[in-house]
RNA sequence: GGGCGAAUAGCUCAGCUGGUAGAGCACCGCCCUUACAAGGCGGGGGUCACAGGUUCGAGCCCUGUUUCGCCCACCA
């Protein structure tokens, strides 16, 4: 893997190499899993990605992350698996598809099932590949060779597994239900699959006469056309106004249906007229109240919500003439016109409510009566329901949600969860693996002892020609599985299950999900049901929940608003590793992402500046490649290896915790602010000079701060950093992305040095202030005389006066200064007074304002400190050490008060 | 109707267990100094939304208010 670099003398443009690493990344062995291996194992599994989709700013995101922490553990030498794959999508894609048929004056129906789903296969595989060429090209380091399918053979085997074991332990029955119902992808959802969008709609005030001629009720809607299937009208048992209806009929406009006033706690007694229209079969709150009262459910829609009237639902047949076939809305239209040409409409007022909607099409849903697969996944309070084992895991801890905040919208979630929905009237998916006895009808063992499915169901794993029991014919259930059910299961069925596989005894449970909040109930939750229940053990270790990307405005991205910003683009014009930064580092937990191209060109530059570093390093590296083994490192040597250390520990530590942004931030910080402004200025004067002792030491140290300093960023900057490894001089033969995580090491930690840098610095940046304040050139030498308060820092001083008088521009440096002198700029340092004579370079006035503005400051902190001081209930109750350290503090700012005051008088006289 | 989150410099945001308010960009001044003008050096700028409370001490903890944002929910 070791590559030739090619010339590091232009600028840094990502795209002149990332794409050859990526593909050279993708080519070898480089992430491949091998579960035999030695290593502490981390492993993820990849929210698989829609086969429909390119890349998006959320996926990029959400496998940026991934990504460094797959890189991290991977250097740090854990054993790691990152599973790469993706979901078909069940509706998502028949959707698509249908889509493109259309175009063509195609329907699915016209193609047949078979014809239709070689299609959608075709389509899966032109285009499905595309999303995994760009995780690539994003730098994702999975394990290629196990990259898997939710509709591939393997797992479609688990499915099924999956399923007739649950239909065997009683946790999958089929019944008649009211579910929602989308009227135009003409499929059941799960309740989650439904979204609810509030809308300006109107309610409907009707007039319902009682059957005795005494008059009528009103009736308040925001569904008029249901009317038809109204069972009842009830009111609250306790509202005194209707009492006397209780047990009385009302009498159904249009059908002439006699209807009973039923007494139910359901009924707000403050909305409307307090009395409210019972429609079982199409409304979810009514089907309860139905079922409490015995009440008949009519459904008078079909499937694609048009109206279908019975004659014992209807007997007029001229009105059935009139409404059969409307669409449900006008529908309504003709209702309220017919009402009104009866004087049964009292009002019509506004009103806002929510309808739910199908979150693939938008369509408004319906509740329709109809029978599904469900998978009894409560109740959520019974410990050893699916539900209640999930709550308790996350309970005691055996997965970590992170950040934590969004333990409480697991756990409200799941103690209200409803048995789940997971038969799907589609084409496209796992054929649900259950057959209808043809001969054995009518048997017992109904499903549902109410609504009654009367039919034997077989569920089989492999192909069922006969039935079992009387040998008869059998018909496949024509439906197929929620695409939810196969991701519920993607933690084990990716690693060989049901085998009892080296993967899934290594890997499972896997170390950390990462995922956005908004799949947190359709997949975290489910997977954590399945993983408990098939592997007895949770699915992960860890979850952690990102934020989700919107555009610089905080608006959501989306087609339709025109915000989009596209990943790829973005790779193209700034590079994968800038936009791999910008997210880390703006992945601050609990907080949404508002992200502008801006941000990106801005890392761009961060990494253009490690790029031109690189070459400033190499050019004197390369210079003194016959180096023999230097002596002790100079005392900057020592000081930025020290840095380097503080650093490496910190981004550890940020990482362990995911603080991604800390993680990005303290690197970056590390790298501009002390390696790039501080080292690299210091090494100049020794590697421009001519100590060659000293300039080995420094090539040296060169070299071991850059091998260290790739190794810390390569996570976040994978492509820039293995590029510029492999120029450092020596045999860097594998990849970077194998090579060792720096670890804080006691022999590189400095103290002493750190301090005596310190001193340096600080002179360095008084003469340089002096210098800014004071507008004099930045060329400008200056003659600087040092006085030593603490005398016990000269030697330091004296050791680096090249550096000291090189990076702060120094004439000449006179280390013997008194208290005084005369007609001098002077700043005040740890330990040592800094004196610039005035020499008619610097204005006196313009030197005794920076002075005062100075002093206020300093004078303004101490009257803070001593007056926390002076305060009895401070010194008393605050600990020790913040005391003492207030102390140390204002005895600091009074010496600095008292020499800057020094130096004030002196100019004035 | 419940629940969650946010409000900190002109802008976008950090600020982990309460102990000297930070960064990037923008702005001002001086510089094309032999890695980098995608740069260097220096500088200005904040009643931490508001009102109370706890504490020796609050951006951080508690209560309330305001303004945004999100999630969940079957008020017809």
């Amino acid at each position: 893997m070791q590559r030739k670099l090619g010339d590091l003398a232009g600028a840094y443009e990502p795209g002149s190499f990332e794409p050859q690493w990526a593909d050279e990344w993708a080519a070898g062995d480089l992430f491949r899993a091998d579960p035999e291996a030695q290593g502490e194992p981390f492993s993820i599994v990849i929210p698989p990605p829609n086969v429909t989709g390119v890349l998006h700013i959320g996926h990029a995101l959400n496998n940026t992350l991934q990504d460094v922490m797959v890189r991290y553990h991977r250097m740090r030498g854990d054993n790691v698996l990152w599973v790469p794959g993706m979901d078909h999508a069940g509706i998502a894609t028949q959707n698509v598809v249908e889509r493109q048929l259309a175009a063509g004056n195609v329907t699915k129906e016209s193609l047949g099932r078979d014809a239709f789903l070689e299609r959608v296969w075709q389509w899966k595989e032109e285009s499905g590949g595309a999303i995994i060429r760009q995780l690539k090209r994003l730098g994702a380091s999975c394990d290629w060779s196990r990259e898997r399918f939710t509709m591939d053979e393997g797992l479609s085997r688990a499915v099924r597994r999956v399923f007739v074991e649950l239909y065997r332990d009683g946790l999958i029955y089929r019944g008649t239900r009211l579910i929602n119902w989308c009227p135009r992808c003409l499929t059941a959802l799960s309740d989650i699959e439904v979204e609810h969008e509030d809308s300006a709609g109107k309610l409907y005030h009707l007039r319902y006469p009682l059957a005795n001629g005494e008059g009528a009720v009103s009736v308040a809607t925001t569904r008029p056309e249901t009317l038809f299937g109204d069972s009842a009208v009830a009111v609250h048992p306790d509202d005194e106004r209707y009492t006397r209806l209780i047990g009385r009929e009302v009498v159904l406009p249009l059908t002439g249906r006699s209807i009973p006033v039923i007494a139910d706690t359901y009924v707000d007694m403050n909305f409307g007229s307090g009395v409210v229209k019972i429609t079982p079969a199409h409304d979810f709150n009514d089907y309860d109240v139905g079922a409490r009262h015995n009440l008949a459910r009519r459904n008078v829609l079909t499937a694609e919500a048009r109206m279908a009237l019975d004659a014992a639902t209807v007997p007029d047949a001229d009105v059935r003439a009139r409404y059969d076939g409307l669409e449900r809305y006008a529908a309504r239209q003709q209702l309220i016109a017919d009402l009104e040409a009866a004087g049964l409409l009292e009002k019509i007022e506004d009103h806002a409510h929510a309808v739910g909607q199908c979150y693939r099409c938008k369509t408004n849903v319906e509740p329709f009566l109809s029978p599904q697969w469900f998978v009894k996944v409560g109740p959520p309070e019974e410990a050893g329901s699916l539900a209640g084992r999930a709550i308790r895991a996350v309970r005691e801890g055996q997965t970590r949600i992170v950040p934590e905040q969004w333990k409480n919208s697991y756990y409200a979630w799941m103690e209200n969860i409803k048995d789940w929905c997971i038969s799907r009237q589609l084409w496209w998916g796992h054929r649900i693996p259950a057959y209808r006895c043809v001969d054995c009808n009518r048997q017992a063992g109904s499903d549902d002892p109410q609504t009654g499915d009367p039919e034997r169901r077989l569920a089989s794993e492999a192909p069922l020609s006969a039935c079992p029991y009387c040998g008869g014919g059998v018909a496949e259930d024509p439906d197929v599985l929620d695409t939810w059910f196969s991701s519920a299961l993607w933690p084990f069925t990716t690693m060989g299950w049901p085998g009892s596989t080296p993967e899934l005894a290594k890997y499972y449970p896997t170390s950390l999900l990462v995922t956005g909040f908004d799949i947190l109930f359709f997949w975290v939750a489910r997977m954590m049901m399945m993983g408990l229940h098939f592997q007895k053990e949770v699915p992960f270790r860890d979850v952690y929940i990102h934020a989700l990307v919107r555009d610089a405005e905080g608006q959501k991205m989306s087609k339709s608003k025109g915000n989009v910003i596209d990943p790829l683009s973005m790779i193209e014009k700034y590079g994968a590793d800038p936009l791999r930064f910008t997210l880390t580092a703006m992945a601050a937990q609990g907080r949404d992402i508002k992200l502008s191209p801006e941000r990106i060109e801005g890392y761009k530059a961060f990494a253009n500046k490690l790029w031109n570093a690189t070459k400033f390093a190499l050019q004197h590296v390369q210079a003194g490649s016959g180096d023999t083994a230097p002596a002790g490192p100079a005392v900057a040597d020592r000081w930025i290896l020290s840095r380097l250390d503080r650093a490496a520990e910190d981004v550890r530590r940020a990482l362990d915790e995911y603080r991604f942004n800390d993680a990005a931030a303290r690197a970056y910080q590390f790298i501009w602010n002390e390696l790039c402004d501080w080292y690299l200025e210091l090494s100049k004067p020794v590697l421009y000079g001519d100590d060659e002792a000293a300039k080995a030491r420094t090539r040296a140290t060169l070299t071991e701060v850059f091998d260290t300093t790739y190794r810390l960023l390569h996570p976040f900057m994978p492509f820039l950093t293995e590029e510029l490894w492999h120029h450092l001089p020596g045999d860097r033969g594998g990849s970077l992305a194998r090579a060792a995580y720096p670890a804080p090491d006691a022999g590189r930690r400095d103290a002493p040095a750190e301090e005596a840098m310190e001193t340096v610095l600080d002179i360095i940046k008084a003469v340089r202030n002096i210098r800014g304040e004071n507008n004099l050139s930045p060329g400008a030498r200056l003659d600087v005389r040092l006085h030593f308060r603490q005398p016990e820092r000269r030697a330091v001083v004296e050791s680096n006066r090249k550096l000291l008088t090189d990076l702060g521009r120094i004439e000449s440096l006179d280390l013997d200064a008194g208290e005084v002198v005369p007609k001098a700029a002077k700043a005040v340092t740890a330990g040592i007074d800094v004196f610039v004579p005035l020499a008619g370079l610097i204005d006196i006035d313009e030197e005794i304002k920076r002075l005062e503005k100075e002093l206020g400051k300093v004078a303004a902190e101490a009257e803070k400190v001593s007056r926390k001081l002076t305060n009895p209930e401070f010194i008393n109750k605050a600990p020790e050490a913040v005391v003492a350290k207030e102390k140390a503090r204002l005895q600091e700012l009074e010496e600095k008060g008292a020499r800057l005051r020094q130096g004030l008088e002196t100019l004035r006289a």
